[in-house]
DNA sequence: ACCTGAACACCGTTCAAGT
DNA sequence: ACCTGAACACCGTTCAAGT
């Protein structure tokens, strides 16, 4: 529960900076990222906006903070199986991690500079490839290779399909209704197979994360491709050097 | 050259919004997206703000026809080959695309609907997997699992080395150096593994799309494990059904 | 020395006044 | 009817005045 624990290397501000970052990750799961501002934030604190500036430097820093205290919720590694289960597990705890804070996948994907927790989970995570066999170069090929998919997210090219309506009274509207099935109408001729691609599944609302992102099976789909294809590099690696 | 071309469904509002969105794009160009506002977009088109909203109902719209109108630049599929190969050079054309827009990227990422030049792309990308012999679901899931690949960009962990000073005079100050050579020695010391697999690669400084993101090499690596990956369930498919 | 509230330089967008 | 400039309701952040 607590946000910051496991992967957080020593902080040297530490009481009032934890608490002003728990605050707006508190704040954003309730009211949404977009909505939370200095002033916002510092009203929930019952501060002034400029008492926000003596714990983190601006908001650049505080969006920083935001992402690497979601990040130090993930449980620590397994250790007692090989690195295929491991990172497979691993990767489902960050995801599960996201999918408590929704918008901190999108946050995540704009950041540059990792914080000590995400610093501390990365090399965890390297630290199961390397002890599994693999050599210094292909790990660092395969976590590129992993990408976003690390912390349990896929940035998908597009929400599958176009969200039709989400308010239940304009679904109920007979002619909102009508017009929404013209629209899908026109989309189905001018791309047909976009339009196949959508009706080929039905997606499972629940487990998404982030908007315009996965749903868990087809992350699992993704994330098994790349495990396999991972173990059958380290194989290769292992009949070249052997 | 032309920013709207091939994929670009029959537009309504044709010349007055194409030439908002085209000195749009070139002033993300020029001075970055974060200098892109309504305000500063009406001053280079030597308008009043108030002006732009005749032709793009608000800021988000813009941004989304901003991103349309470089996906349109993406040069239409080459039709004399198989599958892999026409996917594999196509994304690569994607990828130029985007390497020549570098803050589009990130705001396509952001983006939830696509706009008509990025559903033409996505239909011609999946026709070419369907003509090739993927059954549709199958087609769905291989399009879930390439995500953002397929317009050419990889949503990276976090970028690999955390730019060190691209300041040139900062750079040759030597007490600066020493300073930066302090601070990664103590991130290798907390964090052994990202120090190894850091070390473990120099970054072609070039052809990498948007902050934080893959580099060229890098990006094809992953690209041919997922189409193999691709390949080796079209095969499973076929014997299945056979 | 420290805190804080007013102020600055921006936003996107509304709206009414002027033509 | 149409355009436009002032204005509104916000930002993040600076800075000087008050304690």
């Amino acid at each position: 529960m607590s946000a910051v624990n496991s992967h957080t290397a020593p902080e040297r501000t530490p009481l009032r900076r934890t608490a002003v970052l728990q605050a707006a990750v508190e704040l954003a799961d309730r009211v949404g990222l977009a909505e939370v501002s200095m002033r916002t934030l510092a009203r929930t604190l019952g501060v002034v906006p400029m008492a926000l500036y003596k714990h983190v430097a601006n908001k650049d820093e505080l969006l920083g903070g935001m992402v690497d205290a979601v990040i130090a919720e993930i449980p620590p590694a397994p250790t007692d199986t090989d690195w295929h289960t491991a990172t497979r597990a691993r990767i489902l705890d960050a995801r599960r991690v996201m999918l408590a804070h929704p918008w901190a996948s999108a946050l995540l994907a704009t950041r540059s500079q990792p914080g000590p927790a995400a610093l501390g989970y990365l090399d965890s995570v390297i630290a199961t490839f390397t002890t599994g066999g693999f050599p210094p170069t292909l790990t660092h090929q395969v976590m590129h290779t992993l990408g976003s998919r690390v912390w349990g997210f896929n940035l998908e090219a597009f929400p599958s399909p176009p969200p039709p309506s989400l308010d239940p009274a304009e679904a109920a509207d007979p002619a909102a209704l009508a017009a929404q099935a013209e629209m899908f109408r026109q989309l189905a001729t001018a791309y047909p197979h976009v339009a196949q691609i959508a009706a080929a599944a039905r997606h499972d609302p629940t487990g998404i994360v982030g908007p315009g992102c996965d749903d868990q099976a087809e992350f699992e789909f993704g994330l098994d491709l790349l495990l396999d294809g991972f173990r059958r590099l380290l194989a290769d690696a292992r009949t070249h050097t052997d």
